[in-house]
DNA sequence: GTCTATAGATAGATAGAC
DNA sequence: GTCTATCTATCTATAGAC
């Protein structure tokens, strides 16, 4: 290993278990995210980072490997943006709009998480089923909007019986489309979904939300 | 050119144009969707049909230009449902309400266009840019949405300035999202959005639209 | 842990006879 | 319009020296 005080003998080059796979990790997800799974190269990746092709089998085995890895940062981030959730001393329905805005803020700023769940839907989430620690992640976000709920109808401000996963799904829906389709409605509807300058309501949110709900 | 008066010579094979480019549109969209553009193989999707890889670079003239016929022939598709909509006789409410239904109903039944348009979102809507058929093809369910928007608002049933762009990606996104967010949705949080067996409200619709919005 | 070199398989695309 | 055979490039993956 190699620390501060003892510099690696090739320059340029990392001997650093840690900073060399979280180099391969950033370096796969922007290609991941660019050129879906099977469209993404080992080779390109490899030439990306200061280190070398074989070092990305050695690390994580294959590409297939490598993928699950980077989906399990991926969901790792948004997992602990929304930790960081303070929404307990709102009324329940500031709260939700809380819980609104930062998923949208979240989902704009984040395309290429966007674009690696959308990769991995068309493979039927084979990676996900796969990977342990996907399964034992959870969701923040549905404890908080579970706590909402119950807050809220307990005082009476919401009455109809909406469920927390159902509520999760049209927050979520609504937030990833504009950045997943964005693409193909543009060029449908010659609107950009995200650009705030296209007019849309649509477009703006960061602690204002303005959508046509 | 083969008729029905002067049958192919050769048993089992096809000798119509037409028949010919539509079965390799039909198996192209099945392993497009199945497996993604890049994922997708030339020589499977010729195996599939009665034809053979080089009838496939003779009428398409290759992979790329084959995805876009694909893609043109799809959108083609929900296009002419949307021209089948019929709610002028209905009053604003009941209209959208029936524009939701439609929307809904389409993309559930349709999985593949849903697997296509997000695989085109990945590689930036470039094959959309390129198709001139697809540059022309406007969108009835827009017009439908801006008359019927023009018609509340005129007799005051809807007095916020809904902009038709946006309550159109609003519904799009809402059904869109259930589809093509199935797999990893399901995965993560143990619920088929789709399957209205698992007990969601959001699997439920076929014209009695039940959505907790 | 890191490198070069290469294996082994397979992709998209085409030639050319019929 | 259809067929078989094949070219050329490239991809994932690994061997083996250091």
């Amino acid at each position: 290993m190699t620390s501060v005080d003892e510099p690696a003998r090739s320059p340029g080059r990392i001997r650093d278990a840690a900073r060399t796979r979280a180099e391969i990790l950033d370096v796969a997800t922007r290609e991941f995210a660019r050129a879906g799974y099977d469209g993404a190269r080992v080779d390109d990746i490899a030439a990306r980072t200061r280190t070398t092709k074989r070092m990305i089998y050695y690390y994580f085995g294959g590409k297939e490997q490598l993928f699950t890895a980077v989906l399990e940062r991926a969901y790792g981030v948004i997992r602990e943006a929304e930790q960081q959730l303070d929404v307990e001393h709102l009324d329940p329905v500031a709260a939700i709009r809380r819980l609104a805005e930062v998923t949208f803020d979240h989902h704009e700023q984040h395309p290429d998480f966007i674009r690696l769940v959308s990769i991995e839907n068309i493979h039927g989430a084979e990676h996900i089923a796969a990977s342990e620690k996907l399964g034992r992640i959870g969701s923040p976000a549905l404890d908080v909007i579970r706590r909402i709920l119950d807050e809220g109808r307990r005082s009476g401000l919401f009455t109809a019986d909406v469920d927390a996963v159902d509520l999760h799904a049209m927050i979520s829906a609504f937030c990833f489309f504009r950045v997943s389709n964005r693409h193909t409605f543009g060029a449908l509807f010659g609107r950009d979904l995200v650009d705030p300058a296209s007019g849309s309501t649509t477009g703006r949110c960061s602690g204002t939300w303005s959508s046509p709900i």
